[in-house]
DNA sequence: TCTGGGGTCCTAGGACCC
DNA sequence: TCTGGGGTCCTAGGACCC
């Protein structure tokens, strides 16, 4: 059987923590740049509020009802989700964190009994030791817990299971899903369920009594997959070990619409410095990159562009300066004057782990007392890196990410880091 | 005026190989 | 006049997830 823990609104709970004075009000998260709603407390969904809602749609509303609006804060949610799942992990022999507020747990050998008794244990562990509240669905496949789960969510039958849990039971399962719609199906997004609406499938229940010849030419391999774990049937493995990431993307809107070649230059070269970080970080080698531009989809007043080109590199790398020329080389074809961008995207695939990576033909033919140009290239970057985690990110940068930045985003309502800088600590008197 | 960011998997078509 | 079959790799794009 597995359970999926599932932390409810993550980011704003992670607000209230600190600031239980609102645990009452209405709270929004926005994303990067202040854009669009990304969690909403319960009280922010009853009014009406929809997920991804941008906020300047949204700020009379905001005004009127007292909303609390915070820029998001991911130092902070990133170190109580790391809290959350340190108990999670500790509680249970296998454990898969699947994102920042979820984990599957396997449960071998245990009575349906037993697992609600072990996972309200762990709900109330979680909710007393970090002060996040979790729902918990269980089921015999990762796809029917996440059902289970939204359920839990819902409140169906809480008397029939503790408070923020609910299980499906084997001998149960084709019967639960006849209340549950399609679209809340795990995997089963917004295009796929208008098109199983037109065939006349709306829950779960129908979906997973379709033919397979016939799901998978519409719905692909994936739907397939889907449809099996609804009947019961693994499909979708369970992960304990984390695995390599397969691709690095670092993305930004612009504060403000760029024009000028040289500060898209600027711009693509910052975030490419930013994804060479991270793949570092995962101890990865790029063989490719990419990069794609496009100008504001939402305005109707100025003409629109979108491009991208990828490359594959020389050899695979993780050398700042390197990535950096190429993803400006590419940017340089793909850029056309005369448009406003709102966005760039840098992104590297055809990840290897760096130490698996052949060294160049000609590397070792350096004279004696030189070292070879892969180590150098190395040091330098793990110099790099030390200096901005030791002293600060972006204590020490690349020339060609230039220094005026203009493009740099707006979070005006951001709360402190609480857990992860000392000045920013809450004090109790 | 203002509309997020970071991922995965799957499919399809074209170029190329033998 | 007649023009195969089985692959790989690359790139782009579309769906999904949180």
């Amino acid at each position: 059987m597995y359970a999926v823990v599932d932390c409810n609104n993550f980011f704003v709970s992670c607000e209230r923590v600190f600031r239980p004075d609102l645990n009452r009000s209405p709270v929004v998260v926005l994303s990067n740049n202040d854009g669009c709603v990304i969690s909403r407390s319960n009280e922010a969904k009853r009014l009406g509020i929809p997920m991804g809602a941008p906020a300047f749609q949204y700020e009379e509303l905001f005004k009127k009802y007292n909303v609390r609006v915070f820029s998001a804060n991911f130092s902070l949610y990133g170190d109580l989700s790391q809290r959350v799942m340190k108990i999670i992990v500790e509680s249970a022999p296998e454990v898969e964190i699947y994102s920042i507020d979820e984990a599957f747990i396997k449960y071998d050998g245990c009575s349906f009994r037993q697992i609600i008794a072990y996972t309200e244990l762990l709900r109330k562990t979680i909710l007393k030791c970090i002060g996040i509240p979790v729902s918990i669905g269980i089921a015999s496949t990762k796809t029917l817990a996440k059902a289970a789960n939204e359920m839990a969510k819902k409140g169906w039958e809480t008397k029939k299971y503790p408070e923020g849990l609910y299980g499906i039971s084997a001998s149960s399962e084709q019967q639960e899903l006849v209340n549950l719609p399609v679209a809340d199906v795990w995997g089963i997004g917004r295009k796929l369920s208008l098109f199983l609406n037109k065939h006349g499938i709306y829950t779960a229940a129908q979906l997973a009594a379709c033919e397979d010849e016939w799901v998978k030419k519409h719905l692909t391999f994936s739907g397939l997959k889907t449809v099996r774990e609804l009947r019961g049937i693994e499909a979708v493995p369970f992960e304990e070990v984390y695995p390599a990431k397969k691709s690095i993307i670092s993305s930004k809107s612009f504060g403000s619409p760029v024009s000028s070649l040289q500060e898209m230059r600027e711009a693509v070269a910052s975030f490419t410095s930013r994804a060479a970080e991270k793949l570092r970080e995962e101890n990865e080698v790029a063989a490719h990159i990419g990069v794609a531009i496009t100008t504001n989809f939402h305005s109707k007043h100025h003409k629109q562009y979108y491009n991208s080109q990828s490359l594959k590199l020389l050899q695979p790398t993780a050398h700042t300066p390197e990535l950096i020329s190429s993803a400006v080389t590419i940017l340089d074809r793909i850029y056309k004057e005369g448009y406003r961008y709102k966005k760039a995207v840098v992104y590297l695939f055809g990840l290897h782990d760096r130490y698996s990576i052949q060294q160049g033909m000609f590397e070792n033919t350096l004279p004696w007392g030189v070292l070879p140009e892969m180590k150098k290239k190395n040091k330098l970057m793990s110099m790099v890196d030390r200096l901005n985690r030791e002293m600060g990110s972006g204590i020490i940068h690349f020339a060609r990410e230039g220094v005026s930045k203009r493009w740099y985003q707006k979070r005006k309502k951001v709360s402190p880091k609480y857990t992860t800088r000392w000045k920013d600590l809450p004090l109790v008197r």
